[in-house]
RNA sequence: GCGCCCGUAGCUCAGCGGAUCAGAGUAUUGGCCUCCGAAGCCAAGGGUCGUGGGUUCGAAUCCCGCCGGGCGCGCCA
């Protein structure tokens, strides 16, 4: 059997192609999926997509290269001969004992299946969440987190080595209101009175802070000890709301680390020394229009501090030194205009980064309807749905998958009174019933699963298991697909129609017959469902439970 | 005004390196448990894929204009 029958079918009709037009070296036959099962379980438009070119009918041309390949598709021996259909499709039907196969290599490679082991494995960061130390998560960095956990799963499983990384802006202006804020909660002040600051934060776990701060005797007026308190706690806070989301970081990197390593200053030195700077108004400016930027950026501000660009290049920058030859951000929408910044300022600094150095992931906020109502994110306003709340309400597995299974960039609506009053529609409970489900019928046979993997197979011959197991075979496919495009919600969608598969299968077919050969090749098939619904969930950060 | 992103079924959204691409879920309606979990399954209705052009044998998909929405456009982050 091939390891792969698609990637040779594909290999053998483009040999096909060559001889029937040596010239087009450049052409390759890439298989489809059909929507309709009839119409095969691969098809090729490479006639009507040649027909133009060669001044050939589309039929004429099908006909030719499946006369030209019958030998080669024979002794490959994976597939029935092709059919010639509609205007010039070639059709391409599996053999059966290649489905079959596929349940004995998944049940041999368990976990692993999907993945593959990378040729040149890379050293990728990704780097999500980064929230200020200024408040609890809030459902926005809840869809940075699954997406970016998503995507770092994602490529490990294509044998890249990953980190994610955790960044702290920890050294600005936002700190300082911060300190700010609780110092005033601390002396009994309210949002809005007299003295608050001016950029304050009004949410009331700053009151919550303030008061810890006083239990603990901090001395009030002194602004450093307060910030040093304020950061601390929150970002406790913060670790509790990513660990109660089942997410680990490797790295958490400190912005004020910069600093303090003398990383921001060397980073405006080799700016001016790069010759792109320029004096006006009294402050430094950086030639990013040179690189693509819509206007010249403000390195060094006329009262002498640094602009937030200038760390942000300084960090990029230890990602590179540290040897990251590929790294990830997410961030919202909101923030889209640092990236042509950040790349033209690593691109300055002419130390060797490509050009697209970083790459980014962008996604639109989350709005939150409640009531009817949408709930606005604001910290500033302190009205917001934290991630800890969205997590005690509808449960950690709920809110992974909800909030991977849309595109990054589409504005994602997270009804709350949905997921509250009626939280088995959630998809969620429809993907991890079918692996319970699963889990109940070896339960009831009480066989030994793991013999499974040496189970005779050639008693599956139903449409529907058949079907079933060629779904199965598409997923690591989907997961090349998925990492390639960054974008894990590919597979909530593909987890999805598995389950809807296996569901229909369940309710047409009985599992457990008497016909012992039947049955244990059935029961091979479900093993091997179990296993890529939990590899699937696993890479989305999604539980697989045995019993729901 | 300029830049980026987005307009697909009542609602929430897939599909967007063109063809076998008009789809899923949900909602509505009607069926299926003496049978391995009914948190399931089956069936029906519902969209000229925002709009007008262009490229192509063929466009939801690529290009341009327009309309509508989101986000940016700071010596804030």
């Amino acid at each position: 059997m091939a390891a792969d029958p698609k990637a040779e079918l594909e290999r053998i009709l483009t040999e096909g192609v060559r001889q029937i037009a040596p010239e087009l070296v450049e052409f390759h036959v890439v298989l489809e999926k059909p929507r309709r099962s009839e119409h095969g379980d691969y098809s090729s438009t490479a006639p009507l997509q040649l027909a133009g070119t060669l001044g050939k009918p589309a039929r004429a041309i099908a006909e030719e290269l499946r006369r030209l390949t019958a030998r080669s598709i024979a002794r490959a021996g994976v597939c029935e001969p092709l059919e010639l259909a509609g205007a010039g499709f070639l059709n391409i039907r599996l053999k059966s004992s290649e489905k079959q196969n596929v349940i004995a290599q998944i049940l041999r490679q368990g976990a692993a299946y999907g993945g593959v082991h990378a040729d040149r494995p890379q050293k990728i960061m990704v780097e999500f969440v980064s929230a200020n130390p200024t408040g609890p998560l809030h459902v926005g960095h809840g869809r940075q987190a699954a997406l970016g956990d998503a995507i770092a799963a994602l490529l490990e499983a294509q044998g890249h080595e990953v980190t994610r990384e955790f960044y702290y802006n920890d050294a600005g202006a936002q700190i300082h209101n911060l300190a700010l804020s609780v110092q005033a909660r601390a002396r009994g002040l309210e949002p809005g009175a007299a003295g608050w600051p001016q950029e304050g934060y009004n949410g009331d776990y700053v009151q919550e802070i303030a008061a810890e701060f006083l239990a603990q005797r901090g001395e009030v007026e002194d602004l450093e000890e307060v910030r040093r308190y304020a950061v601390g706690f929150l970002r406790k806070e913060q670790d509790v709301d990513l660990e109660k989301f089942g997410l680990r970081f490797d790295v958490y990197y400190l912005e004020s680390s910069l600093y303090a390593d003398g990383k921001v200053e060397d980073t405006v030195k080799a700016l001016a020394a790069s010759g792109k700077t320029y004096e006006k108004e009294g402050a430094l400016w950086l030639r990013t229009t040179e690189y693509g930027d819509d206007k010249d950026r403000v390195v060094r501000k006329s009262d002498r501090s640094y602009t937030y660009f200038v760390p942000d290049v300084a960090y990029h920058v230890t990602k590179w030194r540290r040897g990251f030859t590929k790294v990830i951000n997410l961030q919202g929408t909101d923030h889209h205009s640092t990236v042509t910044r950040v790349r033209a300022g690593l691109q300055a600094l002419g130390i060797g980064i490509p050009a697209g150095y970083p790459d980014y992931v962008l996604h639109s906020l989350v709005k939150v309807m409640r009531g009817g109502a949408e709930v606005k994110i604001s910290k500033r306003a302190g009205s917001y749905v934290t991630l800890r709340e969205l997590i005690d309400w509808v449960g950690c597995d709920a809110v992974r998958f909800f909030l991977v299974s849309r595109r990054a960039d589409s504005e994602f609506v997270f009804d709350v009174d949905l997921a509250l009053a009626r939280g088995e529609e959630n998809p969620v409970y429809y993907v991890q019933y079918a692996h319970a489900r699963v889990c109940s019928v070896f339960a009831q046979w009480g066989g030994e699963v793991a013999a499974l993997s040496g189970a005779r197979l050639d008693a599956l011959k139903g449409g529907k298991e058949l079907a079933l197991a060629q779904r199965l075979a598409e997923f690591p496919q989907l997961l090349l697909g998925a990492a390639r495009e960054l974008a894990p919600h590919a597979v909530a969608f593909y987890l999805r129609e598995l389950a809807g598969e296996f569901h229909r299968y369940y309710n047409a077919e009985r599992i457990l017959v008497e016909d012992e050969a039947l049955r244990v090749a059935r029961l091979a098939l479900c093993a091997a469902v179990r296993q890529t619904l939990a590899n699937g969930l696993a890479l989305l950060g999604v539980s697989a439970p045995e019993k729901m």
